[in-house]
DNA sequence: ACGATCGTGACACTAAGTGCCAATGCTGGC
DNA sequence: GCCAGCATTGGCACTTAGTGTCACGATCGT
C-alpha cells in the first residue's frame, strides 16, 4: 500500500536535492552559465534522469513561484466573506512579503536574477499567468455581480482577471523597486502601489 | 554617403520578408511545430543567415508586440495635459483596439497562439515588461506627487510602474476573453475590465 | 523464488544557437 | 576599368537543450 507513497516521497526528496544544488550553483555562476549537466553531476545522477525530474532548467525556478501563488491563494481563501476584493488580495499578499522581508538578501537576490537574465525571466513570466488563474475565482466571488450573465459560467468572468492581474502587477512593481532599493520596506510599497491603483476612478 | 541608409533599407526589407514567410508557416503548423531550417529555407537564405537577422524564433513575434507597445506610448503621449493616468491609458488602448478590431481573425489567431504555445508566451511576456517600462514615464506625469520623494529621482516610481502593470493586465484579460469569445466587441471588454480595477477602493 | 514494474543510465537523434573562416559581391578611390 | 577594402553570406564544427528508445538492475507483490 505505501509502496505509491513510498515513492513519491523519494521523489520530492530528490527533487529537493536538485534544487538544492542547482540553487548553489545559479548563485555562483548564474542561471544562464549553469548547464543541466553541471547540475546532473552535482545531484549525483545522469542528465537523463534529471529531465526525468524537471521539464528543463525552468521549472527550477518555476515550482518556487507555483509554492509563493498557491500559498497566496490560500491565504485568500481564508479571508472573511464580506471583505472587498482589493483588501483581501493585499491581506493574502502577506504570506510572501512577510517571507520575503525575513530573509531579504534571498530574496533581494532572486527578484534581480528574475530582472536581468533572459532565460529565467522569460520562464518566470509564467508564474504571472499561472497566479493570475489561481486567483481570479477567488476575486470573482468578492466583485459585485456582472451586469447580466447570459451564460451559466462561460468562463471566468475578464473583470476578476484583470484585477486579480492588476494586484500581481502591484506586487511585482513593488518586488521589483524593494529589491532594487537596499533600504526599503516591501509592505510599505506594496501598500503604495495598491492604493494608487485603488484610487483611480 | 547613402551607401549607411541604404544597407539600412536592404536589412528592413530582408526582415520584412522573413516576417512574412515565418508568419506563414506558423499559420499552418504552429508556432513550435516551425524550424528554423524551413523559415530560412522559405526565405532563401541559409540558417547562418537567419540569425544574423533574428536573434532567434522568439524575436519574430517580439518584434511585432514592441511595436505595438511603440504605438501605445505614443498616443498615451498626446493626450491632453490634464488627463488623469487611467483614462489616457485607456484612451491610448484604443490604437491597438482598433487595429485589432479591424481585422479579427488575425488578432484573434494570433492571442490565441500566444495563450497556448509554450515557446511563444515565454517569449511574449516579454512584452510585458517593455511595455511596462514605456508607458511607466508617462503615467508617473499623470500621477499625484508622490508623499516624500527625497533622493532628486531615484528610479521609476514604483506607483506609475504598478498603475501601468495594472491597465496592462487589464488589456490582457480583455483581448484574451474576446479572443475565446467569438461574438464580443473587445472595447466593451476593456472599458469592463478598466472600470472593475479603478472602482477597488 | 518469480515475474511485473519502476527507476536509471547509455546512446542516438533533432533543434537552437554561436564562433570561425573562406568566398562572394558591392563601394569607393585611383 | 581596376583594385583594395568592407560587409554579407554560407558552410562547417561545436555546445547545449530536449526527447525517444533500449537494456540493466532493484524493488514489490504474490
Amino acid at each position: 500500500m505505501s509502496a505509491e507513497n513510498l515513492r513519491e516521497v523519494a521523489r520530492i526528496a530528490v527533487r529537493d536535492e536538485v534544487q538544492r544544488h542547482a540553487w548553489a550553483l545559479f548563485a555562483h555562476q548564474g542561471f544562464e552559465a549553469t548547464t543541466i549537466d553541471q547540475i546532473a553531476e552535482a545531484a549525483g545522477m545522469s542528465r537523463r534522469t534529471f529531465f526525468r525530474y524537471f521539464s528543463g532548467k525552468d521549472e527550477l525556478i518555476i515550482e518556487k513561484l507555483v509554492e509563493a501563488g498557491e500559498r497566496i491563494a490560500a491565504a485568500l481563501a481564508e479571508r472573511p466573506e464580506g471583505e472587498s476584493a482589493w483588501v483581501a488580495l493585499r491581506a493574502a499578499f502577506d504570506v510572501v512579503v512577510l517571507s520575503q522581508e525575513s530573509r531579504p538578501e534571498q530574496a533581494r537576490a532572486l527578484r534581480l536574477m528574475l530582472r536581468d537574465e533572459h532565460g529565467v525571466r522569460a520562464s518566470a513570466e509564467e508564474w504571472r499567468r499561472r497566479w493570475t488563474d489561481l486567483l481570479a475565482p477567488q476575486v470573482a466571488r468578492r466583485l459585485p455581480p456582472a451586469g447580466v450573465r447570459r451564460d451559466p459560467d462561460p468562463d471566468p468572468d475578464p473583470r476578476a482577471v484583470a484585477v486579480a492581474g492588476s494586484a500581481l502587477a502591484c506586487l511585482d512593481a513593488a518586488q521589483l523597486a524593494w529589491a532594487e532599493h537596499p533600504g526599503s520596506r516591501l509592505a510599505a510599497l506594496l501598500d503604495e502601489a495598491m492604493s494608487a491603483v485603488a484610487r483611480l476612478a
